[in-house]
DNA sequence: CTGAAAGCGCTAACAT
DNA sequence: ATGTTAGCGCTTTCAG
């Protein structure tokens, strides 16, 4: 039916094992002459290999397996997410190797990855963080099956894994709100259980702590992330007798309902009220003022987890921890002191 | 290294043939014994079929392709496009299919696609609407591979398509707002050239023409999809001497603008104007009030395709060419009048 | 009810 | 510089 390297081989007058070498890029030892007439029947045959029959004589798939959750609603709730994706396969499509996606959960997870250990169905495994568990870590670290997983897993593990830097980015947050002159910094975060918010607060905590206006206690405010809860948490903020005069807010949903705490309570952004959040998505840049944000370069994560992958799957090593380092801050009207002209 | 079918084939004292027999469920002419014999070998060797062989043996790879745009912030752009691959997925890997997922844009699709047929990679395609383009479809038309685009080509073809039906969206909002007693029902909306604003358009004007309140034509203003544009357009209708008592806004981001706009004119919502757009996601159920929404269930729009692509490959027929219809209003207090006890 | 044998299309070791 | 040959691990005819 379809053409094989044969008629190819036919077609130019060689062998299947000169055109598969042609068509490989190993020709230390072809004359330029066959190998123009196996170019010319591949053209003339319009011949493209067959995948399957390749991967199955090369014992290796150049493929690799995605995990993450893709329950209903999962695109909107978290898209980041597909943004890794995004990243991580251009660098593996970059290289040649084609990208699986699967539904995973915590429960479900280990079963699929024994199977595609097992039938040797891809080469290394993609993991996001919110679908990994304690087995999955033993059978990784177990059968040494190239992985990398994205975000820090809850737990300790030898897995390999890769996560932004939310210390780092808290600790931009608390400097650009100092060098905008703001003295009086709060923060509103998610519960002690939100590791990411958790993190940006270590940040701000650190930063602070090493200028002349250290975070107060009373100036962290920490509950659900929703706007309601960001809201009411900003209210009490202001009721102190001791305002603040900056709000760093762990995400978008607290700084939405802090936002509209500040407007009710007829302060101004920025002048009477320094506002800021991370990530540029989704309301920061739609607010009214648009905000300063941190922004994190999710996309490029998933390029590096990408790259990682493929080092390993080329040489069997392991133990990459990192955090990767690509914050970002967005400087909009949100913290822009009206300074008087030096 | 790995163990193969022949490894069972000799630990149940049988050949390769009925080990492969068995394990595809082929038993009809196997004694029971011989069965029970193979599965216990299977699963003291921790068997695993190798699924490189398996699909060069079968020439078929249970493999669909998904092609959309996965440029930097594509997943914050169009969470859309994922909670439909999420469908998808579903019922692909339900029915034993693997998804592989390759970033493409209208000039890279034609050559993507057209390696992945002769190649014999995948069996089928899941194509998103926005890369398509004629060279594709008059290749996918021709060779009549089975695909399925996600939403509807902006250009005739005779490629397979699913797309949601926006018309009825359109229809079913300004429905809901009559039977709450609104009137002098307006619409915000992108430019003409967005077919989905559009659509949603027609149906309202349909549903308006069929009532006693038709839609009056200075109660249309169409603009840019952005909150500021939202914003000036509620601006101007509510500037009229003639006053509309009801918005419908074509998508968020007009809507965020719009509720901006009454709030700032001092108008109550629901009481003096009803407020509804369509899309949960991401402002409208984060807005104060939390607005009323003609919802679309796009997972679901993933699934039909997943269900309609697989049907395609069993059976190589074409044309399907459908609207699904899986609209969904959730009504909340933007469009709730107070209405007098009966 | 079971097994031998012939591929599937390509790659790679080994000759020449 | 090129060709021969032997697999890769499974499925599937066909013969018994």
């Amino acid at each position: 039916m379809a053409v094989t390297i044969k008629d190819v081989a036919r077609a130019a007058n060689t062998s299947a094992t000169t055109v598969s070498r042609v068509i490989n890029n190993q020709c230390y030892s072809i004359s330029q002459e066959t190998i123009d007439r196996v170019h010319q029947a591949v053209r003339e045959l319009n011949y493209h290999p067959n995948a399957r029959a390749r991967d199955f004589a090369r014992q290796s798939t150049r493929t690799v397996l995605w995990l993450c959750s893709l329950r209903p609603n999962a695109a909107f709730e978290n898209p980041h997410m597909f943004e890794i994706l995004s990243g991580a396969e251009s660098i593996l499509t970059g290289k040649g190797y084609r990208l699986l996606v699967r539904n995973a959960d915590t429960t479900s997870v280990t079963a699929i990855v024994e199977e595609a250990y097992a039938s040797q169905e891809v080469d290394g495994l993609l993991i996001h963080a919110s679908v990994v568990s304690r087995p999955l870590s033993a059978m990784l670290t177990r059968t040494r099956f190239p992985h990398v997983v994205l975000g820090k897993p809850d737990f300790e593990s030898q897995m390999c894994w890769i996560d932004i830097n939310n210390v780092l980015s808290g600790d931009i947050a608390a400097n650009h709100l100092l060098e905008e002159g703001y003295k009086k910094i709060a923060f509103i975060g998610g519960r002690e259980s939100d590791r990411i918010s958790s993190h940006r607060l270590d940040g701000v905590r650190q930063a602070l702590a090493a200028s002349a206006h250290p975070l107060q206690e009373q100036f962290i405010w920490l509950g659900e992330s929703t706007p309601q809860e960001g809201k009411r948490m900003a209210e009490g903020l202001f009721a102190m007798a001791d305002r603040p005069d900056a709000v760093i807010c762990a995400n978008n949903s607290l700084a939405l309902g802090c936002v509209e705490a500040i407007g009710r309570l007829g302060l101004r952004i920025p002048r009477d009220v320094g506002v800021m959040t991370f990530d540029n998505y989704p309301y920061a840049n739609m607010m009214n003022p648009p905000l300063t944000v941190v922004d994190i370069d999710v996309y490029d994560m998933g390029v590096q987890a990408g790259r990682t992958l493929l080092q390993m799957i080329g040489k069997k090593n392991q133990q990459v921890q990192t955090y990767t380092t690509t914050s970002n801050l967005i400087v909009r009207a949100s913290t822009r002191r009206e300074r008087r002209k030096s």
